[in-house]
DNA sequence: AACTATTTATAAGA
DNA sequence: TTCTTATAAATAGTT
């Protein structure tokens, strides 16, 4: 989808590989979000970046926020948007 | 992306709704692949139908494994692919 | 479940 | 790093 055709494995170029971080991690929720509208469904997802950091999460169900505070999720789904 | 431009509602049609889960239910997961492999990155995607019984879930955090037996996500990390 | 016409996502470049 | 655009990839409608 661009340019050139590319190869799925880990790129090596920092920048590079920040850049497309960037870029895909918002298709990817923008594509969930879809999902989840034009079929009625629940769709979460989570992305944590190569150092551990989360950097997005996004769900469509609602009892998700019921996750024990010891739950490495509780971190995970009370951030905000 | 297809022959014709879509708006981003609900689709009302059983089947058709049925039919454009099934399709972009894989093009996340997929998507979520090759964002994981590229960027070094953690992903994980949980994707409920709309009756909410539970389709896909993948994740490439090996520690998601921890959750507690009393939360809903281990039923749902427990379940195989 | 296959097939394409088209739309959409995005790789590379500016 | 934000914007552009050529091209790859996903997918809507069809068969």
């Amino acid at each position: 989808m661009g340019r050139g055709k590319i190869v799925i494995r880990r790129i090596d170029n920092s920048t590079s590989r920040q850049v497309t971080f960037s870029k895909r991690r918002s298709g990817l929720l923008k594509k969930a979000k879809e999902l989840s509208v034009l079929c009625d469904a629940e769709v979460g997802v989570i992305v944590f970046s190569s150092t551990g950091k989360l950097y997005d999460h996004a769900n469509t169900r609602s009892d998700l926020s019921l996750i024990p505070s010891r739950s490495i999720y509780f971190g995970v789904y009370s951030m905000n948007k």
